[in-house]
DNA sequence: TCAAGACATGAGCCACTGCTCATGACAGAG
DNA sequence: CTCTGTCATGAGCAGTGGCTCATGTCTTGA
């Protein structure tokens, strides 16, 4: 019979996606642009998802656990607190460089004008790394990396907060122009913000 | 003569513009649906705004004006960089609970779908800040309130990341549940918000 | 070799919405 | 009261793009 899509065709089709989604968003990207672009038919899109939106979610899923196994490998590292954190600033800037429209995608979630299913799936990725974050800090704290009369949760959430803009800043066009503005030539040498960074993080930590 | 649409009427248009534009995004907003909702024709929007993203843009400035004019007030009140920071945060909470739909808005702009000439007045915005703060933070380094061996600049970079994100938690829906799911009840007590994230940032800053 | 099933194809349908413009209401001048 | 200029009105036009389905092609089994 005649060829089904491989899985090969069907991944390119979603990083195709990605990208389109990425550079003009959910409303403006164009179904049949995609399908053009990818070399097949606008119909054997709608075969394999139910509709537009069950196609960006696709790509959307495709994006996030990317995104999360990358950042679970960096953070399951031996080691201290703060060779844990370099871990993650490191792969953050890798994914960054590899895949920058999967974190752009992740930034148009949290603007809004995805469906609520949507934003349910960055939150249950999200929410795991909410829990690891703060299960790495309690721990830390047990150990007395860090002061102990602190919030725990709510030291994750900033710690959180400087990487998910981190993860803005390196690859989305808005964060990246102001990354530029505040920082000039220095917001290019990654190895001189991961080392700036490290140190605010370990002040901000306490010790 | 049949009377012109009074300023008054053109401010509840911009309102009724950017609670949609909050709510649907630029996209999906309806501008007949918004003349509706704020009692005028459709006709008389492009009579004073040029098309769709005239009128997304004279929301956007509207927003954006008031929240600078806000965080300009704070900042500029006297005393020691820490009680100034103190002014800011309580300056976010207040914009968050007033203007919620305005913050929503500048989240929209780092996401994409909206014009460059949208981005670049939010660019202009935030370059302001960006001056404002970093100065802030020069200053308080040359009276020795923070440690000498710093970069001024990518201080305050890493100082607005925390604040922006903090107007976000405030007021758009995905960082709302995302604070929740890190800190639960304590996200809703801002007293105590404020407080961690003083401590939090008074450790960063190296004092 | 051929019938039948499986599958991709893409032209075209139609719902949606940004935008226009013919119309008429209103106010002031004379 | 009438004429004229100003302005809001909203029905409808036209462009766009998501989605369908009639069609054609390939493969398999007998």
């Amino acid at each position: 019979m005649r060829k089904k899509l491989t899985s090969e065709k069907i991944n390119e089709l979603l990083e195709t996606g990605i990208d389109a989604f990425a550079q003009r968003g959910l409303d403006r990207a164009n179904i049949n642009a995609i399908a053009r672009d990818s070399g097949v038919s606008v119909g054997v899109i709608y075969k394999y998802f139910t509709d537009k939106d069950g196609f960006f979610l696709a790509c959307l899923r495709h994006a996030l656990e990317v995104l999360k196994g990358e950042i679970d490998a960096a953070l399951s590292a031996e080691g201290s607190l703060m060779t844990r954190v370099e871990h993650l600033l490191r792969a953050i800037g890798r994914c960054a460089r590899e895949h920058p429209s999967y974190n752009v995608m992740y930034n148009e979630i949290t603007a809004g004008a995805s469906s609520a299913y949507a934003r349910q799936l960055a939150g249950e990725i999200e929410g795991i790394s909410a829990r690891a974050y703060t299960a790495v800090i309690e721990e830390a704290k047990a150990r007395g990396e860090i002061h102990s009369d602190v919030d725990a949760p709510m030291l994750a959430f900033f710690f959180d907060n400087l990487l998910l803009l981190l993860q803005f800043s390196y690859s989305c066009d808005y964060y990246r122009s102001r990354f530029g503005e505040y920082c000039g030539a220095a917001a290019a040498d990654d190895e001189y913000v991961v080392r700036q960074l490290m140190t605010f993080i370990q002040s901000a930590f306490g010790r």
